[in-house]
DNA sequence: TAGAACCTTGGAGTGCGCTCCAAGCAAGCG
DNA sequence: CGCTTGCTTGGAGCGCACTCCAAGGTTCTA
């Protein structure tokens, strides 16, 4: 008699691989320890991000407790992937704003989602040149134990 | 009549490419404004660096103002390649006193270069992953700005 | 039906990496 | 000489992304 309802427009869907451990649809409830275990967020990072508008309102059981979605959890990883790459937690949110608002925002969504990966891709360029920098070190610290070494056994 | 010491032991020495711009060594007595040109940083960041001992002891004038070397800016450049790995300013500040503690500390150095190097790959990893994922979603949106396009052309 | 475990809220607190402030000294210039 | 510009210090403040608290209601297990 509690939850049955789903979200209607399905606006920002395009999942990908289909997660471990999900309920299939319709049978989908889950409580926030429930998504806790799932996304490794903590349940009070989750009422966070619904309180700054990052999460779309959540279903509640009768007595108001939340009750998540494959949805929601999709969203989550969503989120997961976009924190990885120094996103600001305001321009996610932004981005939620966007998907709230409907379909006529699909051009700025596509346009945030087209900068998002520039940037992604500077960021690797930076790590890379970090990593030569750090292979370059790493060898003269090789060589420079191979020098001790060689001293300690003389 | 000032400032000419150098700091001696060149125990972290493996520069890499000489950067643009900069003063032979000897002649090597950078004020902070000019540090603040070459990287970007804060004057304020400077200070605050030396104060947590991630600097080693800079080079005064004869009135107390600081006189960096063509030394320090390389340690900087490798604290901005750090920095961009998400590495913690204390870890960054763990490996200056292991420089400062002298050639005994070489293995500990190495290690801690090593699992930063382990580290990057990794972050490096999580981007392509994120990237994946944006690709995705980028061309979902292109298909439905497509779909949108017809409609509008019907 | 008792008790443990879990959930709710608004608001306050935390840790990090800066960022800025006030008060004062020093150097160069007309 | 006064003025501007640049530097000094210790300590306070800020923005971000959580993280936690207190007080109370709910759900599950024995």
């Amino acid at each position: 008699m509690t939850v049955m309802e789903t979200t209607g427009t399905r606006t920002d869907t395009c999942a990908g691989p289909p997660q471990q451990n999900r309920r299939p649809d319709g049978d989908d409830h889950y409580t926030i320890s429930e998504v806790v275990a799932f996304t490794g967020l903590t349940a009070h990072t989750l009422r966070w991000y619904e309180r700054i508008g990052l999460m779309p309102h959540i279903d509640r059981s009768h007595t108001g407790q939340r009750r998540y979605t494959n949805r929601d959890l999709d969203w989550l990883d969503l989120v997961g992937k976009l924190r990885l790459t120094g996103m600001p937690v305001a321009d996610m949110v932004r981005y939620a704003e966007l998907v709230r608002e409907g379909d006529h925002t699909y051009g700025e969504r596509f346009q945030l989602l087209k900068t998002t990966r520039e940037d992604v891709l500077a960021r690797i360029d930076e790590l890379r040149g970090t990593l030569a920098v750090l292979d370059r070190k790493i060898s003269f610290y090789a060589d420079a134990g191979q020098a001790l070494a060689s001293e300690r056994s003389r």
